[in-house]
DNA sequence: AAGTAACCGTTACCTCAAGTAACACTTACC
DNA sequence: GGTAAGTGTTACTTGAGGTAACGGTTACTT
């Protein structure tokens, strides 16, 4: 017998860490780089931000389109830090509302520059396979739609509409989010419960014409989580 | 006096009707060739599918963004012709939102395609200095905000909160219209209905709370203009 | 101690699509 | 007949994404 159990070379496990790190450290380059000069920056400027020269920065993204879905994820994490507590949060439905769109709109104030970056997309030319936004909002629909239907069950409601209903909330939110972002006329914590009570409305008016009498401040005892 | 007033060399407009059409025509050329080979065609495929050479290509446009516009303002028109007279119409509040939504999903249903190649704009590779998307947005929220504002003054309410309220419906619509587009999981006509009592409701809501009992049936007289 | 698998990094190149130069032909006004 | 607009072509330049090929460093393996 020639040797023992062919264990894996700790030569290729012992970077797993510092990889993990460097491509973070190259999403913070890009952000930084996007915040200096725009958001039509090209794989260039990025590695010189970075200090570094192309063919580096390809060691860790496989192209331009991947290191943008890095930039996007990172802008996840960010949004679903604070949009998930909020959606999942117990308590009177017209607060839980507020509570949701103002955690929404304080990562978009918070970070104005890497949100509209991620958004717009422009920094990738052909258009890429797995859409960040999209993916994002889909999640946050698909939460939306459990509490509302759980909510519309409670009252003992057709629950069938919640999917629309919550497509149609988010997009409501975010261009409204746009809208303010680029005009801030009015202040974030306005905002927020301005469209609390639009939102409150329309949910209090669908149950108003099922015969139901809502009451905004009925708490829902089951929390849900952000992802299955 | 050597000769009579220069009047224009005929020579020179010759051509000004001919040129326009010869625009449209490459417009055409480019959707047609989206349909055909996905949304990231290049300028050698749409020159090819008018069946001419790039050079001619960019004797009428200036360059690849240029084109982009004209598709742009094309598909604007088309979304206009419909949306104005439902914009524009007088009537019951109820049904002139359920018109209005329905004007909307009536386009992007016909064209799916071209819907989708302008909204998501991966044509254009560095960003494009004039959005058409974001105008078309724009103009159809100012418009939705002088409707509401009426119909908001003729309950005697302040009328302040009608352009966060515009934005935010025109999100609401569009993207609940995504959804729909790519999934279609219900008929446009349940939809419309659909989003339009959403968008009733809290309206109604929001008179409630002012203290108005509101009528879905109260007719507007203003019929009101797309643009000023 | 020697070998090697992973990384560090560079300069110089390739490729492909946008956009241009240069050239030749057609039409109809002057 | 001259010329100002258009018609069109092939062949080029440019710029940014992406790669090849090279050499150095670290620390695990034998």
């Amino acid at each position: 017998m020639a040797r023992t159990v062919k264990g894996p070379d700790a030569r290729r496990e012992r970077w797993k860490g510092h990889r993990e790190q460097r491509r973070a450290e190259f999403v913070e380059a890009t952000i930084a780089a996007v915040a200096k000069k725009g958001p039509d920056v090209g794989m260039d400027d990025v590695a010189a931000e970075a200090g570094v020269s192309k063919p580096v920065l390809y060691r860790h993204f496989t192209d331009k389109s991947d290191l943008y879905l890095a930039v996007g994820q990172k802008a996840t994490e960010l949004l679903m830090d604070r949009m998930g507590p909020a959606l999942a949060a117990d308590g009177p439905i017209r607060d839980r509302i507020e509570r949701i769109v103002d955690a929404y709109l304080s990562v978009i104030e918070d970070n104005p520059n890497l949100y509209r970056f991620v958004v717009k997309g422009s920094f990738v030319d052909r258009p890429v396979e797995k859409d960040v936004v999209q993916e994002d909002k889909d999640l946050i629909a698909t939460t939306l739609a459990r509490i509302l239907g759980e909510y519309m069950r409670a009252y003992e409601m057709d629950s069938g509409g919640a999917e629309p209903w919550a497509h149609a909330l988010v997009g409501m939110v975010q261009n409204a989010g746009d809208w303010w972002l680029d005009r801030q006329t009015m202040s974030r914590a306005n905002l927020s419960s301005y469209l609390a009570t639009i939102i409150w409305h329309a949910i209090d008016g669908l149950l108003r014409s099922a015969g139901v009498q809502a009451d905004p401040a009925m708490p829902l005892t089951t929390p849900l989580r952000l992802v299955d």
